[in-house]
DNA sequence: GACATATCTAAAGCC
DNA sequence: TAGATATGTC
C-alpha cells in the first residue's frame, strides 16, 4: 500500500496498533483518510476483519468509512463500521432475551417516545404545564445517558420531593409502557446494551474476545453510557483508538461529556497520543479566523491549526438592514461567485437555527438558484408516510399500541376516541394489545354494526398481511397496505390538491423501498444480520436509524442549506454564515459562560467548514417568531481578527455600498437602536426578580443579558435597554436583577 | 365523532 | 409567524 500520502503523525497513528491511542485531530486535518488507512494496515497486516470494531455517530460518516477502506483495501467485508446505536442494535437483536425483550422488538424515534410520554402524563393525571412532554423527555434521556433507573433517581433527588417522585412514577410508567409495546428508544440501545455486557459476563467475554481493534470516531461528542460501552468492549485487548476534536464538542446539550477525551490520558496512563495539526482544507486567513475565535475558550487542549496554503481571500463581513436585505445579499454574492466559475454545489449556507433558511427559500426562486435544504428529519414527518409507516410497524410489531391507534381511525372506521379508549381499556385489562383487543367479541359488541364490519375487516387485513410476510417482497406489501386499507381510495376521493400531493409522497415512498433493497443488497452482504428478520423489519429499522443528513446527494447541483451541527465533519469550497447577531448565533439561551463555551466551539466548526472563501453577515434587525427585533452584532465578530477581515458592505438592494467594519456604525445603523424601540419588545414569562425595588432610570444586571437600562415598571414586568441586546421587557421569575447604578 | 376555533410557544438533532 | 395542541360547537 501506498502511504507516501500521509504525514509523519498520520503514519504514526496508522501504524500504532497495539494499545491505547489517542488521536487529537483538528478539523481538516485528514483524520478520515488517517482512520481509515490504519484499518486498511490492520488487514494488511493479517489481521482478521472479524476483530476490528470502527465506531461513529453517523451513517455518513460510517458510510463513508466504508467506502473508503474499500477503496484502499479492496475489501471491507466482516468489519463492523457503523454507528453506535447500529453496534448495540445488532449485539441485542441476539441477546434480546437477555434484557427482558422479545425478538421482534422495534426502535422508536424521537416522535414516538413523545407520543409515549403523552400517553404517560395523561394516564398518570400529571400537569402537562409542569412535567411537559419536552421537560420528561428530557429528565428521563438524561438518566439514561447517566445509566439512572427511575429508583436512582428518585434516591438522588429524594423522595420527600413531590417533583421528583412524579418524575418518578413517569419515569417508572414510561419505561413498563415501552417494554408492553416491545419497543426501546434510542438511549435504551445503549443502556440495554451496557446492561448486557454488565450482567451477563459469558457475553462481555464474547464480544471483548471478538473486538480486539476498536475505533472511536468523534470521540469528544460521546456520552456517559457511550464511554461505558467502549470500555467495556475495549478491557479485554486494549487496542482502543479514540479519535476526536474537544474544540469541535458541540453536543453537550445533549449529552456528550467533554471530560471522556479530556480525560482519556488518565483512563489509559499507557496511552499514545498523537496531534494532528495540519490542515489540509482551508486557506489560511480561513483557520487563523477560527483560531481567533477559539482561543477565547478555556480548558481546552492547547492546538493550533496551520496550514501550507496561502493566505488565501480575506473573510467577507457584510451587516445588512434586515433579513430580507441578507437574503439578498448572499444571492446576488452567490451569482457573482457562479460567474467566476464556482458551482452551485460547492456553496453551504449554514446557520444557528433552522428558522433561518426560510428568508433563503423565499429569496431564492427569485434568482433562480437552486438549494436543498436540510434539516431533521422532514420527510418522514408528513402525514400520509407516517400513517403508512405505522401500519407497516403494526404488522412487523402486532404489540405496537402506538401504531395501532395512529391507523385504526385513518382511514375513517367509525372509531373514534370513545372506541379507542374503550379498546385500550379491554387490552389492559386482559393484559394483550390492542390490536388483540378490537378482536374480542365484548369490544366488538360495543361497536356500530357498521364499525364493527370494518374492524374485523381491518384485523383481518392486518392479520393476513402478517402471515403472508416471508413470502410477499416488501414492495408487495406496501402495495397492498395502499389498497387493502382503502387509504388511497380514501384520498382520491377527496379531490383536494392537498389529497394529490399526499398521493404523490406515498408513491415516492416507493422508490424510498426500492432504494433501501438495493443498499441493502449492496452494503450488507451480512447473512448473519439477516437470520430470522423479516424485509420489513429490517426496513423500518433502517427508518428509524437513518437521518435527513444521510441522504445529502453531493452531486446534486444546488446550494446546500443546513445548521451547523449538521456540517459537523463536511467541507465546502464556499462557506455563507448568517445571522450572525447576539441572540441568534450564540443564541438567546446560551448566555452562561459554559455554554458560551460550546457556541464558541460551534462557530469554529462551521469556519472550518470553509476551504476557500468565508462569508459573514448580519442583519441590523431580524424578524423571528413574528416580531422584529434590533439585533446587535455577534460577539463572536468582536472576538475575531479583524486583519482578516474585508469590511465592505452592501445595502439592502444587494449593490454596493460602502461601510467600513473597522468605523464602528456610523450614519445609519447607528441610528438603529432608537427606530428599534418601537419593534423590540421580548417577554420572559413567569419571572419574578429577586430585588423589587427596581424603578425608572436604574442600571440593572441581568444575569443573562448583562447591563441596562430600566426605562419602564409595572406590577408584573420590567422593561430594560440592555447595552448588548436592546430593548427586552422582561417578566416575573426567578431572575436576578442586581441594581448597579441609579 | 367530526370539524372549527382558541391558545400557546418557540435551539441545536446525532442515532 | 406558524405549527401543534386544547377546547368548543354542531
Amino acid at each position: 500500500m501506498n502511504y507516501n500520502l500521509l504525514n509523519d503523525n498520520q503514519l504514526k497513528a496508522v501504524k500504532h496498533i497495539e494499545g491505547p491511542l489517542l488521536i487529537l485531530a483538528g478539523a481538516g486535518s485528514g483524520k478520515t483518510s488517517t482512520m481509515t488507512n490504519r484499518i486498511a494496515y490492520m488487514l494488511e497486516l493479517g489481521i482478521n476483519p472479524y476483530n476490528i470494531l470502527a465506531v461513529t455517530f453517523t451513517n455518513k460518516a460510517a458510510n463513508e468509512m466504508k467506502n473508503r477502506v474499500y477503496d484502499l483495501a479492496g475489501e471491507n467485508r466482516g468489519l463492523w463500521i457503523m454507528t453506535f446505536h447500529a453496534l448495540c442494535l445488532r449485539i441485542l437483536r441476539y441477546h434480546s432475551e437477555l434484557v427482558g425483550y422479545k425478538a421482534g422488538f422495534v426502535v422508536y424515534d424521537e416522535n414516538d417516545k413523545k407520543t409515549a410520554l403523552r400517553s404517560v402524563i395523561k394516564n398518570n393525571g400529571l400537569d402537562d404545564k409542569i412535567y411537559s412532554v419536552a421537560y420528561l423527555n428530557k429528565v428521563i434521556s438524561d438518566c439514561k445517558e447517566k445509566g439512572m433507573s427511575p429508583a436512582d433517581y428518585l434516591k438522588e433527588n429524594g423522595d420527600y420531593d413531590i417533583r421528583s417522585k412524579k418524575v418518578y412514577i413517569a419515569y417508572k410508567a414510561y419505561r413498563e409502557l415501552l417494554k408492553k409495546n416491545n419497543a426501546m428508544d434510542f438511549d435504551d440501545l445503549l443502556l440495554n446494551c451496557v446492561k448486557l455486557l454488565e450482567e451477563n459476563d459469558d457475553v462481555l467475554e464474547y464480544y471483548q474476545n471478538r473486538f480486539r481493534y476498536i475505533m472511536v470516531d468523534e470521540y469528544q461528542d460521546t456520552n456517559y453510557l457511550q464511554y461505558k460501552l467502549i470500555k467495556y468492549l475495549a478491557d479485554g485487548y486494549r487496542n482502543l483508538c479514540v479519535v476526536g476534536d474537544d474544540d469541535q464538542c458541540i453536543y453537550e446539550w445533549r449529552g456528550a461529556d467533554i471530560r471522556n477525551i479530556l480525560d482519556f490520558e488518565k483512563d489509559f496512563p499507557d496511552a499514545l497520543t498523537i496531534k494532528l495539526e495540519e490542515n489540509y482544507r482551508s486557506d489560511n486567513n480561513i483557520l487563523d479566523l477560527a483560531n481567533s475565535v477559539i482561543k477565547n475558550n478555556i480548558g481546552r487542549k492547547k492546538k493550533v491549526l496551520w496550514s501550507q496554503k496561502d493566505r488565501g481571500d480575506k473573510i467577507t463581513y457584510a451587516r445588512l438592514d434586515d433579513e430580507k436585505a441578507e437574503a439578498r445579499y448572499i444571492a446576488s454574492e452567490i451569482l457573482n461567485l457562479k460567474e467566476r466559475g464556482y458551482e452551485y454545489k460547492e456553496i453551504a449556507i449554514l446557520y444557528r437555527k433552522n428558522i433561518l433558511s426560510r428568508s433563503f427559500e423565499e429569496c431564492f426562486p427569485h434568482y433562480n438558484i437552486p438549494y436543498r435544504v436540510l434539516a431533521g428529519s422532514r420527510y418522514y414527518d408528513k402525514k400520509e408516510i407516517k400513517d403508512m409507516l405505522s401500519y407497516m410497524r403494526l404488522i412487523e410489531n402486532p404489540d405496537d399500541d402506538f401504531a395501532f391507534e395512529r391507523v385504526i381511525n385513518e382511514p375513517k372506521r367509525g372509531i373514534g376516541k370513545k372506541a379507542l379508549e374503550k379498546i385500550k381499556d379491554w387490552a389492559e385489562a386482559n393484559g394483550t394489545n390492542c390490536l388483540n383487543a378490537l378482536k374480542s367479541q365484548e369490544v366488538l359488541d360495543s361497536l356500530s354494526s357498521k364499525s364493527r364490519g370494518l374492524a374485523i375487516e381491518f384485523t383481518e387485513m392486518i392479520d393476513e398481511i402478517s402471515c403472508q410476510l416471508e413470502n410477499i417482497t416488501l414492495e408487495d406489501i406496501y402495495d397492498n397496505l395502499l389498497v387493502r386499507t382503502g387509504y388511497l381510495s380514501a384520498l382520491e376521493n377527496q379531490n383536494t390538491i392537498e389529497a394529490e400531493t399526499r398521493m404523490e409522497n406515498i408513491m415516492e415512498f416507493k422508490s424510498v423501498i426500492a432504494n433501501f433493497k438495493g443498499s441493502m443488497d449492496e452494503f450488507n452482504p451480512d447473512e448473519d444480520l439477516r437470520k430470522n428478520r423479516t424485509e420489513l423489519g429490517l426496513f423500518l429499522e433502517n427508518i428509524t436509524l437513518t437521518a435527513e443528513i444521510d441522504n445529502h446527494d453531493e452531486k446534486e447541483n444546488a446550494v446546500v442549506l443546513m445548521t451547523m451541527h449538521s456540517a459537523k465533519g463536511l467541507e465546502f469550497p464556499v462557506v455563507f454564515i448568517p445571522g450572525m447577531e447576539n441572540g441568534v448565533f450564540p443564541g438567546n439561551n446560551s448566555f452562561d459562560n459554559d455554554k458560551l463555551e460550546e457556541e464558541r466551539r460551534l462557530c469554529y466548526v462551521g469556519i472550518t467548514r470553509a476551504k476557500k472563501k468565508l462569508y459573514l453577515t448580519s442583519a441590523a434587525e431580524r424578524m423571528l417568531y413574528g416580531r422584529r427585533d434590533y439585533m446587535r452584532e455577534s460577539l463572536f465578530l468582536e472576538e475575531m481578527d479583524k486583519n482578516l477581515m474585508d469590511g465592505d458592505r452592501i445595502d439592502k438592494e444587494g449593490h454596493n455600498k460602502y461601510r467600513r467594519l473597522q468605523d464602528g456604525y456610523s450614519g445609519e445603523v447607528a441610528a438603529k437602536p432608537f427606530d428599534a424601540l418601537k419593534y423590540a419588545k421580548t417577554t420572559i414569562k413567569n419571572k419574578v426578580f429577586n430585588n423589587e425595588d427596581i424603578n425608572m432610570g436604574d442600571r440593572v444586571k441581568h444575569e443573562k443579558f448583562g447591563e441596562g437600562l430600566v426605562i419602564e415598571t409595572d406590577a408584573k414586568t420590567i422593561t430594560i435597554i440592555f447595552d448588548k441586546f436592546g430593548r427586552k421587557k422582561i417578566g416575573k421569575g426567578f431572575v436576578k436583577l442586581e441594581k448597579v447604578g441609579e
